[in-house]
DNA sequence: ACCTGAACACCGTTCAAGT
DNA sequence: ACCTGAACACCGTTCAAGT
C-alpha cells in the first residue's frame, strides 16, 4: 500500500468505486463528493478535476451500470437454450437479478435527472445493451417464433413490460406476493404478444 | 393577502404546493426545505414541525403525485368507450400523459428511496390507484375479451408494460422516434397479451 | 497535470425561547 | 400548538497556491 502520494494514481476509477459502495450500502441520498474523497485520502477539492460537478460522477456511475447490465444479460445468453423462449427467460432474470442486486444503482442509472449531454452518452450506452434484446428478438423472427414487423417496434413493447416489473420490483410497489408469480407471468406475457399469429 | 401572522394558516399545505412548483420547474435536485421555507414566508425550522425530515416531505409528495394519479385515470374513463380495448387505450393514454406531464413527481413517486414506514403507505395509496386497472381488467374478463386467470395475475404484466413505457419515456432512454409509434405498439402488445385463446 | 488549503454560500436538523 | 433565532455539523464548488 503506497503512504499517500501526491498522485493518486488512479482518483477516478478510485472515486467511482466508492461510490458504488456507499450506494449500494446507503443510498444515492448518502453520496457526498467530500465523503468520497476523504475516504480515498484526498483532498476535497480533489474530485472536481476528474468530475466537474456531483452530476457528473453520477453520470459517470450510471454508464458503468449500463455497461455492467449488457455484460450481465451477455453472460446469461451463454449457457440460455436455443429457442426464443429459453433465451428470453434467461435475459428477463438477468435483468430483474440485476435490478434487485444494483437497486439504487438501477434508480440512478433510469433517473430523469441527467444533464442533456449525458443523456446522449447514456442513451448511447444503453442502447449497446437494448441491442442484446433486439439481437434475441431478431433471432425469434428468424426462427419463425416471433411475429413479423420492424424489429424496434416488435422490441419496444417486450423492453417495456421488462422494465417495468424490474422497476416496479426494485421501488418496491408490488403486493407482497407478487414476487413469486410475478416474474414467471410477465416473461409468458411477452411470450404470447410475441407469438405469430 | 394576509401580512405574514404568526401562524401561517395552512403551512403543510402551502409547503407541498411550493415544492411541487420547484420540482416541476427546477428538478427533485433543487428542492430544499430552507428555500421552501424562504418561499412561503416562514423561518427555517417552521417545516420541521409538520414533516420531521425532508425525506417525510418527499414522501408526502409522492403521494400526492399517486392521488392525482388515480383521478386523472378515473377521468380518462368517464368519456372512454364500453370496450376493453377502448377503456385500456384512454388508461394507457392517461397515464403515460401524466407520467410526462410530471416526469420528476413520476421519478419521485417510483424511486427506491422511500422510508420503509412511508413505503407501506405509499403502497396503499399506489394500491388504491392500481385497482382502476383491476378494474377494467376484471370488466374486460367478464365481457369475453380478456383471458381468464386470477385478476392479480393478469394484471401485473399489464401493469408493468405501461408503467415500463411510461417509465423509459420520461428517463428518455427511448429511441428518438419511438415517441410516435411507441405507446401505440405497447397498447396493442397489451391487447395482444390480454385476449383469450 | 494533479492536488492542497482555505474560503464562500449554502444545506438539514436541533433546541431553547418566544407568542 | 406553532413558530423564531441562533447554532451545529455538514455540503458543493471555486481558486490561488503548491508539487
Amino acid at each position: 500500500m503506497t503512504n499517500r502520494p501526491y498522485h493518486h494514481g488512479d482518483l477516478p476509477t478510485a472515486l467511482l468505486a466508492q461510490a458504488e459502495q456507499t450506494l449500494r450500502e446507503r443510498g444515492a441520498g448518502a453520496l457526498s463528493l467530500r465523503e468520497l474523497a476523504r475516504d480515498t485520502g484526498v483532498s476535497p477539492a480533489a474530485p472536481s478535476r476528474h468530475f466537474k460537478t456531483k452530476q457528473a460522477l453520477l453520470d459517470a456511475l450510471a454508464l458503468t451500470g449500463f455497461e455492467r447490465l449488457a455484460e450481465t444479460i451477455a453472460a446469461s445468453q451463454e449457457s440460455a437454450g436455443e429457442s426464443f423462449a429459453e433465451r428470453l427467460d434467461a435475459a428477463a432474470r438477468a435483468y430483474v437479478g440485476f435490478a434487485v442486486a444494483n437497486a439504487a444503482l438501477l434508480d440512478l442509472m433510469f433517473s430523469a435527472k441527467h444533464s442533456p449531454e449525458a443523456s446522449q452518452a447514456l442513451g448511447a450506452t444503453a442502447h449497446r445493451w437494448s441491442e442484446q434484446l433486439l439481437g434475441l428478438i431478431s433471432d425469434g423472427q428468424r426462427r419463425g417464433e416471433v411475429r413479423e414487423g420492424p424489429l424496434e417496434r416488435v422490441a419496444l413493447p417486450v423492453f417495456a413490460a421488462l422494465h417495468g416489473f424490474a422497476d416496479l420490483t426494485v421501488s418496491g410497489m408490488l403486493p407482497e406476493n407478487a414476487a413469486g408469480y410475478g416474474l414467471d407471468d410477465v416473461i409468458a406475457s411477452v411470450l404470447r404478444q410475441c407469438r405469430p399469429e
